[in-house]
DNA sequence: CATGTCAGGG
DNA sequence: AACTTATTCT
DNA sequence: AGAATAAGTTCCCTGACATG
């Protein structure tokens, strides 16, 4: 791999960010996969090695280096694949809580999830077909057991796949048109569907500035839980204000961290808050206060 | 050695 | 990641 | 007007480095 000196490297490319969308499409030329539950990366290798980068162009290959040296054994002299670095359980499922601590002390234990091929041998496919792409990354990767994997799909009936993902306690899933290209930024070509949790939590307190957006810190089972932006429609929204000030009180009800200084509005116990948020953690994630009611 | 701040990801 | 606000597009 | 897009913030978590 070693050509004269002053050829150019392949270069990281912008990655596709999918629209968030409520339910997933039905017609049949999507295509349906799992959303794993990691870090997204771009592995590129190229005449002088592999390299890992971050959503944002960060080369992380350092944190990753069982992946990137798996991906030096692939059977290409260069390419660009799109994908995910998680942490899979014994089971596949990826655990997004120990993603952290395996980055650092046990990196080998990390696994990438490739989802799309973006340049193969000095040809850019971003010009061609989703599915074709992906035909393309199978052959490159199989059969994809080990520390390489692969992002498989199934075509149309969204609707039985989602419940599929909710079943197994999946993070969610990304639906994408079937013939679509890669292009970088904001392309509603890919959706994502997110499997979402509703419960009730107590209303310790709230923080408000004005024309920023508004956070409610809630806890649940006397221990402090997270926080929830507050999404309410207006009405009531001006009905929780007024409620908070009718509930003002000096210190919090509950233990909570120490970041939590003096911009915070603490109420006396009282007021249940239902909350949507993101399946998985204990901890609140992704998490918006929806209604309140007394306790 | 303990705590603080920043960077970086979701 | 989420949200809010502003801006652009249809 | 409404929908789509972009930009700018905030929250949560961890590690690295600086500061005390």
């Amino acid at each position: 791999m070693r050509k004269p000196a002053g050829e150019a490297r392949l270069s990281f490319i912008k990655p596709l960010d999918p629209v968030q969308v409520e339910t997933p499409p039905v017609s049949d030329d999507w295509i349906h996969e799992i959303k794993y539950d990691g870090y997204r990366t771009q592995l590129i290798l190229d005449w002088a090695g592999a390299r890992a980068f971050s959503r944002n162009g960060h080369d992380w290959s350092k944190r990753y280096w069982p992946i990137v040296a798996a991906a030096e054994k692939l059977p290409a002299k260069s390419f660009i694949l799109d994908g995910e670095i998680i942490a899979p359980e014994p089971d596949g499922r990826p655990n997004f809580h120990r993603m952290h601590s395996r980055m650092v002390w046990n990196a080998e234990q990390l696994a990438f999830v490739a989802f799309d091929l973006l340049d193969l041998d000095g040809q850019d496919l971003r010009s061609v077909p989703l599915i074709e792409r992906k035909a393309k990354l199978w052959e490159l990767v199989k059969p994809a057991k080990g520390i390489i994997q692969y992002s498989d799909h199934v075509e149309g009936n969204g609707a039985a796949f989602f419940e599929q993902v909710e079943k197994m306690g999946l993070e969610g899933m990304v639906s994408k048109r079937r013939e679509s290209p890669y292009r970088s930024g904001k392309v509603d070509s890919w959706v994502k569907t997110k499997c979402w949790d509703v419960g009730d939590f107590e209303l310790l307190g709230i923080k408000r500035e004005p024309g920023k957006p508004a956070a409610a810190i809630m806890a649940r089972g006397g221990r402090y839980a997270g926080t929830a932006f507050i999404t309410l429609p207006s009405g009531l929204r001006e009905r929780l204000w007024k409620r908070v000030e009718a509930a003002k009180a000096s210190k919090p009800s509950r233990r909570v961290p120490s970041a939590f200084a003096d911009d915070v509005e603490w109420l006396k116990p009282g007021i249940i808050g239902r909350v949507k948020f993101l399946r998985g953690e204990h901890t609140l994630r992704h998490a918006s206060l929806q209604d309140f009611r007394e306790g």
